[in-house]
DNA sequence: CTGAAAGCGCTTACAG
DNA sequence: CTGAAAGCGCTTACAG
């Protein structure tokens, strides 16, 4: 700036002020300044505003290392969206891994000690320990895909119950009585309200519940089991996720059974495994970039105003019809 | 810092030396500087240090926006290890999605144009035009899984040559003398590149390089296209990348074949599909990790030195053994 | 061992 | 419309 200033002969001050298209300097005077700072190849420095302003323009995204496996990719397409949003605020953001040792010391992630960044975004459930030590940090904060009715910190999440309702409510309008559902309960709360969704559906419809048709997919480490068929068998299967309903798929087709012809299968999440199942899946599709574009706009409104508070906020979202669901004729 | 300085009686400047263990501060002092600052809940500001020495500590990663659909990820993990690995140099990553229009357009990154970063990695191939763009940011630069032979940028890549030359070694050690190779040369570099390390190892073992063993898979669009088998089918096929193995084995199950007891199928990537395919696939693994490690080094060896330069760098793959190949009894 | 002064590049409040 | 002065939080070079 100063150099620009110099050649042109005026005050940094000037300068400046064109760049930002400030009032206080000639049309004239501040196309020659706009024209002289590209020539001359000028690039604005945005630690000296950060400085000034006490805002780093930067988000962090915390992700918890575990949820970042190399075939485990949802989380880090959320940040990218992220960090797309963030460009029309003029944000950056800053992708922070939260590894096993840090989460469990209770360590402030580094983003923070170094005010590197003017709000965080947590993306996946960390420990009830840490979400204590999250609490403690003095920054805007968000917790996205899940969160913690203890902690009064805001969270953006799918709507896991409302997703799975329609799409048993779906099934239920083909025709199918007997639904059954797939999934640990006790495994995860997306499970869980997933279940609930399903379980609503069925209470609407006067249909009974029948505790046989629960299907177990995973042991208490999340690693997936083989499934034990109930004697009688539903007409139709409500699956927790995309990955075990292309499981289920697999097995039942082991067993010569078809696809949608014998039974009836949905899932979850609209990932890679909806369309590599065979037939493709009729499946829940989580926005990403609705989520991703309410968290960007609710951290920004924490920044502008500390005391904004969003409360829990539910992303729907959308059916995805493919071939894996049949019509029932009724007997 | 003045803070802390006021009230322990002591200048700034003797809190900044304590706090970074520089020399010219007493150990006692030190000991009660540093315990102040923790109990105040003292954060340091780097964007002043960043103004001071003209360094930000962040270093961009840039990823053309094709390669970055919803069932792409291989980007987002190296970038994910990239930032993992940032963290021994006291750096962060950010990530910058290059838009199609801003590479249409020319337009320099706003990471580069805000002097946010010390350093950019492009990661994935971008357009010959936009090439020259990147030559013209004054900013330490590298070339991630792609390389041009006429700029003079460093570059980083997988070794394809020399991991499709091993493991068409591997068929042939299992006595496989017809071998077809899958993938259409004239669409990516890697995928020619692939091709000439398996026509090496035929030059290499004195076997003939039969075109009609040459199968394509896909259009100028990228579009996977339906294979056109030659009359007389080989014992087994070299395929491009794991997704093409795992398409060719779904194409090759249905006209009624096995694998590997009528075809013996090799991948490359090991990603997703290698283990989604029945059987599994024996595949060349690309080293992400060391891919990340090596391009950290090299980007932070740039910082310090400008005139550091690494040339082309490969990054050796590994053989991942699985069932997809069987041996060939010589008659 | 300790600290006063200067400066990094910018912006804001104020004076002219 | 234009600019001199001060200040953001830190560090470096120098003086004591």
């Amino acid at each position: 700036m100063k150099d620009i200033a110099n050649k042109l002969g005026v005050s940094s001050v000037t300068v400046s002020k064109a760049l930002n298209d400030k009032e206080g300097v000639s049309d004239n005077l501040k196309i020659k300044i706009k024209k002289m700072a590209s020539d001359m190849g000028y690039r604005f420095n945005s630690a000296a505003k950060s400085i000034k302003d006490g805002l780093s323009y930067n988000i962090g995204v915390m992700i918890p290392h575990r949820f970042t496996g190399i075939n485990e990719s949802f989380y880090l397409h959320v940040y990218q969206e992220i960090a797309m949003y963030l460009e029309h605020y003029g944000y950056f953001g800053i992708l922070n891994i939260l590894s096993s040792e840090d989460e469990e010391q209770l360590n402030f992630p580094r983003v923070y000690n170094e005010n590197k960044v003017d709000g965080i975004i947590i993306l996946g459930q960390v420990s009830k320990k840490y979400i204590k030590t999250v609490q403690n940090m003095d920054l805007p904060k968000l917790f996205l895909d899940f969160y913690d009715e203890h902690a009064e910190i805001d969270s953006i999440i799918t709507d896991n119950f409302y997703g799975a309702y329609e799409i048993t409510n779906y099934l239920i309008r083909n025709g199918h009585r007997e639904i059954g559902y797939v999934g640990n309960l006790h495994s995860t709360s997306s499970i869980q309200d997933r279940f609930l969704g399903y379980y609503k559906s069925l209470l609407e419809h006067g249909l009974a519940y029948d505790e046989r048709l629960l299907l177990n997919d995973r042991d208490e480490h999340g690693t997936y089991i083989d499934f034990q068929f109930p004697e009688k068998m539903p007409t139709a299967f409500v699956c927790n996720c995309d990955q075990v309903a292309y499981n289920l798929c697999e097995k039942l087709t082991q067993l010569g059974y078809s696809i949608p012809q014998d039974f009836s299968i949905v899932g979850f999440d609209n990932d890679i495994y909806a369309t590599l199942t065979n037939p493709q899946l009729t499946t829940i599709e989580v926005d990403i970039q609705e989520m991703a574009r309410t968290a960007v706009k609710s951290i920004m409104d924490k920044i502008t105003n500390p005391h904004h508070r969003n409360g829990r906020v539910l992303v729907p979202g959308k059916i995805i019809y493919r071939d894996s669901v049949q019509p029932i004729s009724e007997s």
